[in-house]
Order: C-alpha cells, then structure tokens, then sequence
DNA sequence: CCATAACGATTAGCAATTCTGATAGTTCCG
DNA sequence: CGGAACTATCAGAATTGCTAATCGTTATGG
C-alpha cells in the first residue's frame, strides 16, 4: 500500500458510495456518472489489492467491507484534515490568521505598538502577533532581510531592499528640569556647552540626534547613557543635565521635567514601518500597516496638541 | 480555496522544494523533471492565489513566503495523516489490527475461546476481538447474516448463505452425582426414565441434545434448566437428577460429578466457525479461523485422554 | 413465469491532465 | 563579460479520467 494510492477524490467517491449505497446515487452527489465512480473504486480497490464494497448485484445496495470500513474510517480523517488545511490557508488569506512577525524599538512599543495591538486584536483576532524588539536598526534591517521579521517600526535611512511608509515625523527636543530654563525654545549652543543625558551609542535614534549635535559642536559632554527612558528623565529631573531626544522617548505625562523645541530646529527623525520588498508579505501585514498609520496619525496629532516650551500642563 | 486544489502530488512537491531549496533538486528527489515541479507548484499557486515561494533567480534557493510556510505547515499535517492512514490500512491487510467481531456460545467460551484470544494477542496483537455470546445459534447466524459479527463458533445445521470449518466434534455425555452409577457406560433408557436436568430451551445444544432423546423417549421430564452449567453441575450433584450434556459443558476438575458415556451413544454435536460466505472477510478473521482450529484440535486430544466412565481422576 | 426496474461492470472514444525535453530568460560570480 | 545555476515556458507525447452506451445480474410485481 503506497500513499499514492489514496487519492483523496477516490476518497470521497468511497464515502459517497458507502453513505448513499449505491455508486449511482454516489455519482449523482458527486456529480460524476455512474460509470466514473466505479472505475474510481475500481482503481483504489486494485491499488489496496482487496475489495471495499459487496456487490450483492441487482437492485440491492452495496455493503462495505471490513477492510471498506478500515478505509472509510481512514478516508474520513484524510478529507477532514484537507478540509481543515483548505480552511486554515483560507483564513490566512483573509489575513486572519497566522503568525505575523514585528519588530520595534523603545518608544514606538511604547507609543504606537499598543495601539495597532489592539487595534489588531479586534480587526484580526487570529492573528499572533510575536515582536522583537532591538533599538538599533540594523538588527531589525538585518531581521527584516533574513526573514526573522514580517514588518518592522524603523527609523532613519531605509537599505535598498526594503520599502517602508513613513509614519510621523517626530522631533528632537530638550529635555530639563522643570522651572530650569526660561519659556520658550533653547538654543542647541546653550545646551550642547552643558553636561548631557542620553541613549548608549547602540541605539539608532541617540545616533542620529547626536550627529546633528555634534555638527554643531563637535566635542559633546555625555555624563550618563542609559537605554531606559525613564532612567534619562530621572537623571534630567535630578540635575545631572539636559538630554535631547525624540519626542516620542518623553513621557508625557512627566510634570517633573519640561520639553523645549531646540533654535535652530534638528532635522526630525522619521518613524517608519519597513519590509522586504521581494518578499511576499503576509495578508495580516497589509492590514498590520494600515493600522499603524492611523495610530500614529493619532499619535502625531495628540503630540501637536501639547504644549511645549511652556509651563507644563496639568 | 478548495479542498480540490490541494492534490498531495502538489503538496509533497511543495515540501519537497521547501526542503532542498530548488526546483531541480526536488525534482530529482521526487523522480520528475524539473519543468514538472515549476508546473505543479505554478499550478497550486493559481489555485492559492498567492506565491509560496519567492524566486530570487540565479543560481540562489528560493524562498517560502509567509503563504508558503502555512501551506508547507499544513502540507506536512496531510501527507502525514495519509502516510499514517496507508500504514493503518497496510496494518489491516496483514491482519495485523482492526476491529474483529467473534460470536460465541457459552462452553465454546469457556472451553476454547480462552486459549484463541491468548494465541492472538500473540500473533496479531492490533486486532481488536469484541466478542458476542449467545447460546442460540439463531441469534449468532442472525449477526452474522447483517454483518454485526465476523466470524462465530456455531453448533449443528449452517444456513446457506454461511460457510463453515468444523472444529471438532463434541459428545452428548451423562453426568451424574459422583458414586451414584457403576462404572461403565449408561445405558439412554435409563436416563431418559428418571428426572433430567438440562439448559433452556432457547439453548441450541440443548434443543439438539434434548431431540436426539426424545427420539427414544417423547416424554422428559425436565426438572430443573439453567443456562448456568455450574448450576447444572450443582444439581446434579445434589442429586435431583442427571443431566446430558455436551462434554464441553461439563468441568473436567470437578470431582462431586462424574461423566458416563452413553449407550447407545447420541449423534455428537459438531463445533465449528462460520462466517458469511458472501462477505470479504477480515484478514485476521482468516488467522482467527486457524488459530482456532488448532486451539480446537488441543482441546480436543485433551478430552480424548480424560478417562471417562470410571472412578475421577485427580 | 416472464417483464420490468434497479443496479454495477465494461468498453470505446474523447477530452483534459500531466509528464518530458528543449529552450529562453534571469541573476550571481569570477 | 562569459559561464554556471537557476526558473519559466512551450510544444508534443503519454497518460489519465470522464462520458455515453451497452451488457449481465438480481429482485419484484403482475
């Protein structure tokens, strides 16, 4: 016996022929002739090498074997787990289902994943979502390109075999103590002379903000880099000094710091969401990134609405 | 997607790129051309409506796309169960396993069935034997004709539409209290003229053991029936009557009875295996038949050898 | 007891499928 | 820039799979 034998089509002739009785009646259901589902189970029963029905003859109806029950039994399991992989291939297609890899980096997980998350949860509830998340772009480009990552936030310059859409745009500002500094913007002189707080040199957007500081002032003064965004804000709350960070990496709700624009303004980094072009995406990806946009739509909305360079808000 | 579009040909094709990294290699591996397995998966991927790989070209391995994997996934899952549903049918086939439905009557149960279920947990230990008892051969021809059972001990005249082995050959004995008749054979007339114990009689052993004696004496009387043959033996020893039965139905170790030949002797009652002669049978069924021959025949030398007629042994 | 109806097997022929072999097109590598 | 290593594609041959018509068998009803 060889797998090749079961055709699943000689399957569910058997299972046709054995729940009506009769081949014809099988045919008609199938909408096959008469003729055709007997030469089917002809061929099965000559591929098992025993015969699956009883042929009483005349107008009697066929009778399984004990090996056709054998069979039947096993045809059964072999079409529900077609059928069940036709339905599983069907949802994924939907974009419904499966697994859907992101990458992110600090402030988006904390600004924008959970939005889309939850935005996800209830547009695609069968989708698994698995993050991964790295500050430094290159491992999220480098995830992107090995196929670890479906989609993945960004920010900065995309590499050639990717194509991202641009989300925000999201600003380089001051951060102080609060009542430290005057209303109004800081000049990058003022603050580039003093001692500074920020990321390790690892993370992609503490790299490209402190190359546009040190376009200005070439020798900087950094006395604590931590990855841990509240850790900077506590450093800058107790006078340790100023950072200067995207937007995004400032809680907002921190009434114990202060957020200043910067004179002249640093270019704003661009947050992005980035895949392999010449890799076909995951139906849940399209939809993954739709919803993104519109979450940090919101997001860039809500940040326009504050209040910067001002007394703090509630 | 339709449960059609998934043929296993395209399936194993597709697990078989996934596994070598290009067309060629599975093709060679499969034993087609490599045009054959460009087509099939070109063929699965219309029927998707979505790439499963993505080709680089060049000399470099394609690549699954997210598409892919979940095809390939459930690819796996199918071949699997037909890999496993070709095994159980091949297991069938020997006779290896499988449901095997026996009928049986009361002293074939305890007189032979025992050492036929040993021997095929020996030989076939998959087969599965449900076992249905009934003491009217009616009863068992009855499922065997609607196919509720495979094969049956049975005892006396075989319908047509069944076909029989004979097992051996069973005499009708007296059996009376221990002590009670000298030893030798007792003579019919003398048992039919006193009072008899005997099964009831929906019992197929006991209707032919019960005409055979009526052909001497018309009138019995029957004082007391039991389908239990302990019970019998209980009677008997109490000394309320004699019983003839089949020496089947009596327990050799028990030494408050003794057995007598009878003069002149009965027509014995013949024990055989029947199954539709118009139904494939189950391969094990074939293995049951033999092994229940043999099991017979042991059965059978070992009564031959019991001194009957004589004071007990051990 | 014969006519009829219900059924599966068989056959011939046609259509669709499914291979093969050859070839063209693409990309990488030296 | 040429060769190597791929896949896609095409035409044609082989095979498969279906239909329609017909035959043989068995039960049923007049």
């Amino acid at each position: 016996m060889d797998v090749s034998a079961l055709d699943p089509r000689h399957l569910a002739s058997l299972i046709a022929v054995a729940e009506t009785g009769t081949f014809g009646r099988a045919a008609a259901e199938l909408g096959y002739s008469q003729s055709a589902v007997s030469q089917q189970i002809a061929v099965l029963e000559q591929a098992l090498g025993a015969s699956v029905f009883d042929r009483p003859g005349g107008p009697r109806p066929v009778e399984l074997t004990p090996m056709g029950e054998i069979v039947l039994t096993q045809a059964r399991r072999v079409l529900a787990v077609l059928a069940d992989a036709a339905a599983e291939i069907t949802r994924f297609e939907g974009g419904e289902t499966g697994p859907l890899a992101v990458g992110t980096f600090q402030s988006a997980s904390t600004a924008i994943l959970p939005g889309v998350v939850a935005a996800m949860r209830d547009a695609a509830p069968g989708v698994q979502i698995e993050l991964q998340e790295s500050d430094d772009d290159a491992d999220l480009f480098a995830a992107l390109c090995d196929g670890t990552l479906d989609v993945s936030f960004v920010v900065g310059e995309i590499p050639e075999s990717l194509t991202a859409v641009p989300l925000m745009s999201d600003p380089f500002v001051a951060v102080a103590p609060a009542g430290s500094y005057p209303t109004g913007p800081i000049a990058v002189n003022d603050v580039v002379s003093g001692p500074l707080i920020g990321q390790p040199l690892d993370s992609s957007c503490q790299r490209l903000g402190e190359s546009a500081l040190r376009a200005v002032a070439p020798d900087l003064h950094y006395v604590f880099r931590t990855a841990d965004n509240g850790a900077v804000a506590a450093m800058v709350r107790a006078g340790m000094g100023v950072a200067v960070l995207p937007l995004l990496c400032v809680d907002p709700d921190d009434n114990t710091i202060e957020v200043h624009t910067l004179q002249p303004e640093l270019p704003a980094r661009s947050v992005q969401i980035a895949w392999r072009t010449d890799r076909t995406q995951p139906p849940s990806a399209q939809r993954f990134v739709e919803l993104s946009a519109t979450v940090a739509a919101g997001v860039a909305a809500a940040m326009g609405q504050r209040s910067f360079d001002a007394a703090p808000a509630s």
